[in-house]
DNA sequence: CGTATTTGACCACA
DNA sequence: TGTGGTCAAATACG
């Protein structure tokens, strides 16, 4: 393809925005066809893979164009140096919060905590975890308020992830989620999977996170099995009641499955907030699912063009 | 009635 | 002292 020389050269952000955008419609050209001829054969993508690569795409491209680099670089430092201690104070002692606790977290070495941060158009995109709101404040840099979550396990795991989200962009919205701390919840729940069998659900969910998650911390393989291994629902969001129905191919969960995800089909009825919809009962979406078909990285846009689909 | 969210107050850090 | 992170009582919700 003549294109790859393209994109080999392709540097800048903005052309990794345009390249993901590019790829977002030759993903929804597919989609289309498939969509109207849907018997047709040799269909070697799912459209639920589709649908997801266009989703994350556009995600992506989003993401890029609302990131200036000094102003990230800023927000992030910014964060580095604050926020992230608020997990290292937290997790660092496994115990349930206690009132004699100081209501803020101790100076700690913040950088070395692992760190996540995603930025999505959707106030609810779904992380593959369960979330509990416990504050929300007024940020004087911004004109949106950031809300403050921890892990809804925090109490029974000992989990002491946390994250905030923000909106940082208004034309078109973009949601800024940063992650702290290391999921203790779902260290065994992995372990559960893998013993079900359900190694398509983990490539799954790791697909999520692959979807513009920066990360700045060490660990990566830990973080990795964390994320692999959650299973759970969005948040309620003050600016946006967005459903993540999605997602419920996420779910394909097996009825011997423990501790979070049990938590997580009690949690989902009574609560409130979750948008989770029961699983559908085929799982075929997800056997079908094809986790290279993602794209991990933008740098690797041009690796897609395997995935052209002759749209071109 | 149990659980999740909201929100004002408290507190630590820069 | 200002800012932001957390707590916890009040409130909302199913």
């Amino acid at each position: 393809m003549a294109k790859t020389n393209t994109l080999n050269s392709m540097n800048t952000s903005h052309e990794k925005a345009v390249q993901a955008i590019l790829y977002g419609q030759s993903c929804a050209k597919r989609l289309k066809l498939q969509l109207d001829h849907p018997i047709a054969g040799g269909r070697s993508v799912s459209n639920y893979d589709l649908a997801k690569s266009i989703v994350h795409c556009f995600s992506s491209a989003i993401s890029i164009f609302s990131d200036k680099p000094k102003s990230e670089d800023n927000l992030f430092s910014d964060l580095s140096s604050r926020d992230s201690s608020s997990s290292s104070s937290s997790s660092p002692s496994p115990s349930l919060p206690q009132r004699s606790h100081s209501k803020k977290r101790k100076n700690n070495n913040t950088n070395s905590s692992e760190n996540w941060r995603h930025d999505s158009p959707d106030p609810n995109y779904y992380d593959g975890f369960l979330w509990r709101k416990y504050g929300q404040k007024t940020i004087k840099q911004s004109k949106h308020q950031r809300s403050y979550y921890r892990c809804s396990y925090n109490i029974d795991h000992a989990c002491g992830a946390r994250k905030h989200e923000q909106k940082i962009k208004d034309n078109p919205p973009v949601y800024r989620t940063t992650y702290f701390g290391h999921h203790t919840c779902n260290i065994n729940h992995k372990v559960h999977n893998q013993d079900a069998g359900l190694t398509t659900v983990g490539e799954s969910v790791n697909d999520l996170e692959n979807s513009r998650m920066i990360w700045f911390g060490k660990d990566l393989d830990q973080e990795k099995e964390s994320h692999t291994s959650g299973l759970s629902i969005s948040v309620k969001h003050e600016e946006g009641s967005i459903k993540e129905e999605t997602m419920d191919q996420y779910r394909g969960i097996t009825s011997h499955d423990k501790d979070c995800q049990n938590v997580i089909k009690e949690n989902h009825q009574p609560s409130p907030s979750g948008s989770y919809t029961p699983p559908s009962s085929s799982g075929s979406e997800i056997d079908m699912f094809d986790s290279d078909l993602l794209v991990e990285d933008l740098d690797l846009w041009d690796r897609y063009d395997m995935y052209n689909f002759g749209l071109r």
